[in-house]
This record gives C-alpha cells, sequence and structure tokens, in this order.
DNA sequence: ATATGGATCCGCCAAT
DNA sequence: CAATTGGCGGATCCAT
C-alpha cells in the first residue's frame, strides 16, 4: 500500500506581534537571469505554503507575487518559455519580503534608474530585502548596503569590493544577514537563505519539514563544518559578544551558563545578557542550547558516535536531556533524527 | 507523567 | 540630559 505521505508540522510557534497573519513576498523577475535563482526560492516559500495548509495552518504562510523590469520573456530555452507580465512600478502598500534575483552588473547603468530608485522606495516599506548571487549589486547600487555586511557570487567578489568599497563583503559565508538586508552567495545558497527565512518565520520545526519535503539537507560540505549555516548568520560584530559566541562553540561541553559568559567577558551578567541579545538576536541562553542542538545534529548526521558520546560532547547534562531538547525543537528524538538524515544510512 | 529547585530572561529603577 | 551599566524581583523555562 502506497500512499502519499506529508510531513507533519507539529508545532507552530505563536508569534506575538502578528499570529496569523500571511506574509506578503514580492519577487522580482529579470530577464536574461538565471531562472533557478528566481524559482528556487520562490518553490521553498511555496513549499512552506503547502505543508502549512496541509497542518491546517492556511492563515499562515506568504502571498507572494512576482513582478518583472521589462514585461514579457523572462527565460526561453529550447521551448521553455517563462513570461512575467507584471511591471514593478504596480506594486503597492508595504511589502514583508521582497526578493532581488541576479542582475548583470553592467545592466545598472542609467537606463535602470527607474528600477533602482523604486527598489530603495519599496525598501524602506519592506520588513526584510533578500538579494540572490548577484543581485547584491543591485542592492549596492541602490544605497542599501552602505556601511552593511553582505554576500555575492565568489566569481564576483572582487570586482564588487572594487565597486562597493563601503559594503563590507563576506566571501566566507553563504548567506550573511546584516539587520533587514539578507544576501546570498547565489544558486543553491538562495535555497538555504530561503529556508532560513521560513525558520525565522514559522520555527524550525516547519523548515525542518520543508527541507525534508524539498529533499534538501540541512548540511553543508565538509570545509564549513564549524559553525552550522544558521550559527554562522548570527555571529556577531563587537568582539567582545564575538568572543564569546566562539567560546561557547568550542567549549561546548563545559559551558555552564550565562554567569560564566559574563565573567569572560568582564561585564555583568545583566548587561552581558542585554548586549548579547541585542547584537545577537538571540539570548545567550538560548545560543548555548542552539550551538549544543546543533552540534549534535552534526555529529549524528556525520558521525556514528554513539548518542550517549555525543550527548557528552556537546554538553548535555545526559542522553535524555538531549532527548528531551531534540523533541522540543525538532520534534523528533536523537535515534530517529540519526536514522534518517545519517549521510551513511542505507536506506 | 508530574513536581520541584534552579537558571534564565526581562522590565524596572538606580547609579554612573 | 542621554546613554550605558548594574542590581533586584517576578514570571517563565528547563533539568532532574
Amino acid at each position: 500500500m502506497t500512499e502519499f505521505c506529508t510531513p507533519r508540522i507539529a508545532a507552530v510557534p505563536a508569534f506575538a506581534d502578528d499570529a496569523g497573519k500571511r506574509r506578503r513576498v514580492v519577487a522580482v523577475a529579470i530577464p536574461g537571469s538565471e531562472p533557478l535563482e528566481l524559482i528556487g526560492p520562490v518553490d521553498i516559500l511555496m513549499n512552506a505554503n503547502f505543508l502549512l495548509a496541509q497542518s491546517g495552518r492556511a492563515d499562515l504562510g506568504y502571498d507572494i507575487e512576482i513582478v518583472t523590469t521589462a514585461p514579457g520573456v523572462v527565460f526561453e530555452y529550447n521551448g521553455l518559455r517563462l513570461v512575467a507580465d507584471t511591471p514593478f512600478e504596480s506594486v503597492r502598500g508595504d511589502v514583508d519580503t521582497l526578493i532581488v534575483p541576479p542582475m548583470d552588473p553592467d545592466e545598472l547603468g542609467p537606463n535602470q534608474q527607474g528600477f533602482l530608485s523604486w527598489i530603495a522606495r519599496t525598501a524602506k516599506r519592506t520588513r526584510r530585502v533578500v538579494s540572490i548571487c548577484i543581485g547584491t549589486y543591485v542592492l549596492a547600487e541602490a544605497g542599501l548596503l552602505d556601511g552593511k555586511r553582505a554576500t555575492t557570487h565568489w566569481a564576483w567578489c572582487d570586482d564588487f569590493k572594487k565597486r562597493y568599497p563601503n559594503v563590507h563583503l563576506q566571501p566566507e559565508p553563504i548567506y550573511v544577514r546584516d539587520q533587514n538586508i539578507y544576501s546570498s552567495a547565489g544558486a543553491t545558497s538562495g535555497l538555504d537563505l530561503s529556508l532560513a527565512l521560513v525558520e525565522e518565520d514559522f520555527g524550525r520545526d516547519v523548515a525542518l519539514r520543508v527541507a525534508q519535503f524539498s529533499v534538501m539537507y540541512l548540511k553543508r560540505p565538509g570545509s564549513q563544518a564549524q559553525f552550522s549555516v544558521q550559527m554562522e548568520a548570527q555571529l556577531a560584530d563587537k568582539s567582545a559578544i564575538r568572543k564569546a559566541q566562539e567560546f561557547v562553540l568550542e567549549h561546548l561541553a563545559i559551558v555552564t551558563g550565562v554567569e560564566q559568559l559574563a565573567e569572560e567577558a568582564a561585564m555583568s551578567p545583566r548587561n552581558f545578557a542585554r548586549v548579547f541579545t541585542r547584537e545577537v538576536g538571540i539570548s545567550p541562553g538560548r545560543f548555548i542550547e542552539l550551538s549544543r542542538l546543533e552540534r549534535a545534529r552534526q555529529l549524528l548526521e556525520q558521525s556514528t558516535i554513539p548518542i550517549a558520546a555525543v550527548a557528552k560532547r556537546c554538553g548535555y547534562g545526559s542522553a535524555d536531556a538531549m532527548r528531551i531538547a531534540f523533541d522540543r525543537h525538532l520534534n523528533t528524538g536523537p535515534r530517529e533524527y540519526r536514522r534518517r538524515f545519517s549521510s551513511s544510512a542505507a536506506s
């Protein structure tokens, strides 16, 4: 007996501010650009919609609008034709998420002035702006990135730095967030970034199900195994806080709590927690918890270390404590998690 | 599965 | 005076 099996979303966290609101997403289709850069991120959001609806939460999700810089054919190849016919000028009102796919930097001359100023204006009434690949050029040209951190496709990094010395370009991470501007390195990293948006909006559980449903693995190639994608995006600028974060990641097994970190940073616990939360976006206690969880997930996925040893190494008091933490965040236990996501699992 | 003790978080106020 | 820092207490979260 086969049946279409949809991952069930167990827990959608309650949101204090805008519970039940659907989020308005505007994505720009740019003729001549790589279609995956647009369709990929949009598809992730559509999958989130689908899974939320399946779980009886059709009141959540994304209302997605595709607009274009030039109505007409966006992409054409051997019989496949992609058409977008809504001009960007017709967008009215506030936007939750604005997605800017790649645009050839050489196109960003005077003839695109209208589009660029539209981006600049629209960004003001947009909660967050997302660029994919060299879409980051558009944001930079529109003046949104001055003094901010950002990333773009590796092949363009040198060129980008020359053109926009005011932007703190970070070539390493596959995506970067600075306040409400998110930029990604391109192609599949746009998918990772989109997944991170889903996580931010609807919680880890939903993001995990979307990843699972899209057959994406929440795992990056070995070269950057130290910090996970989510953690990487969360490292603070301020050196004292950043030190504390690195301390946590390096000494997971012996980190005790906020008090220890505050002492390490030579601040009072109260002030340390306050500054930490402001710089990082999450509280120190939560950061420690997420770091433990991330590391545990890595070890479960990529090693065959026994579960009890994983728990110890990640700083959990016991395997039982780890189990509860897994259940809380991922709605599954370590054993099941490893079975499902282990790279060595043959299924 | 639930109860309990401890840690954490956050608002508020005082001190710098 | 504005901004940063530290301390206190209650509500909440978490581990045992």
